[in-house]
DNA sequence: GTCTATAAAAGGATAGAC
DNA sequence: GTCTATCCTTTTATAGAC
């Protein structure tokens, strides 16, 4: 059973913005990967905007089935947690031949007044990617040094992630990747308890 | 004395691609900003991908005069530099209400198959930036624990500024930027050698 | 809900006179 | 080097039958 219209939308364009962009993905290229006709998607969609909030609601709702969960399979310490992630994101760097970019980062960065529906979904998405690291610090807070601000860390983690991708693409060198984790492992270990510290 | 024809289109598409990205900008506003007429432009250039080629050789020659220096103007110590520059781009995204994207930055997330001679022009452009905050680091390489990595450290630095960019853009909020500069400031102090730290 | 056909506009690029 | 006019393609979106 094939599945519905209006998921064969969001499934084609979720792919195609991340591939190829926002501006670059036309609607024929969304209606020639789905196998639907224009009458069909407008009847689904308003516009072409309408599409991207559609695929930004996806990403914000599959944030723990489609990347959280898959990311920790089999890791149970909530520190190496995080990193698990940060692996996950290696991984799609080097399948794609180091042209990987975060499909929320790259949207933020292409869309320059983009509607507040919009800019507001992207901002759910890092808060939701922020949310779960931070959770990962805080079970493991008594590891920290007493005060620690593990939001902070959290949004960090986030910021050197998107850098490193960033990087990785542009170079196209995986190894500029794995060079921001490193420093960001590093920074991390500064700030544990010295007892405790592996 | 009006400036060459040349010079005007690089410098309404420079302004055009930070301001719209690269697809949103057509010939048609490059022109209309410029006040160049269609044939003009294609006399100097086979084509849009070639504006943006000379934008970003732009920005590569302009990276000392244009934005460096300004953000070093009275400023000494060389770790200062590094948050100077820093505090530069926290201006540009309060003077934009923090719509200020990385004009490098954006268009190695916006363009997904770009050129060799386009990516090749992004990463120049991040390889001047880093070599820059890596000579203030060397400067001050003294007051650093023996054996630190002072390139990785500058690499950080960007990945920082990059990410922190693209929060506050995407939160509207330069309190994104700040922890992200709070953060860094706090590492590098971490990496001081004891007797010499403030 | 789905289909085909097509409108209406915008886009990159070119021609050829001056 | 600069000008106007225009070609050709792509793009978003709509119309209206089924």
């Amino acid at each position: 059973m094939t599945k519905n219209t209006r998921q064969r939308i969001v499934d084609a364009a979720m792919e195609l913005f991340w591939l190829k962009g926002y501006s670059s993905t036309s609607i024929a290229d969304i209606l020639s990967r789905s196998q639907v006709n224009s009458g069909s998607l407008y009847h689904f969609f308003p516009g072409k905007q309408d599409v991207l909030v559609a695929v930004l609601e996806a990403y914000r709702d599959g944030i723990g089935p489609m990347l959280l969960e898959p990311a920790w399979g089999g890791v149970d310490d909530p520190l190496e947690k995080v990193f698990a992630l940060l692996a996950r994101y290696r991984r799609s760097i080097v399948d794609t031949e180091c042209q990987y970019g975060c499909p929320i980062g790259s949207l933020a960065l292409e869309l320059h007044e983009p509607d507040p529906a919009v800019r507001e979904l992207l901002a759910a998405n890092f808060t939701a990617w922020v949310d779960a690291v931070e959770a990962c610090f805080r079970e493991a807070a008594y590891r920290f040094e007493p005060g620690t601000d593990l939001r902070a860390l959290a949004e960090l983690t986030l910021n050197v992630m998107e850098g490193g991708v960033m990087q990785a693409r542009t170079y196209r060198d995986v190894a500029c990747f794995d060079r921001a984790v490193a420093q960001l492992r590093r920074m991390i270990e500064a700030m544990l308890v010295r007892d405790l510290a592996e």
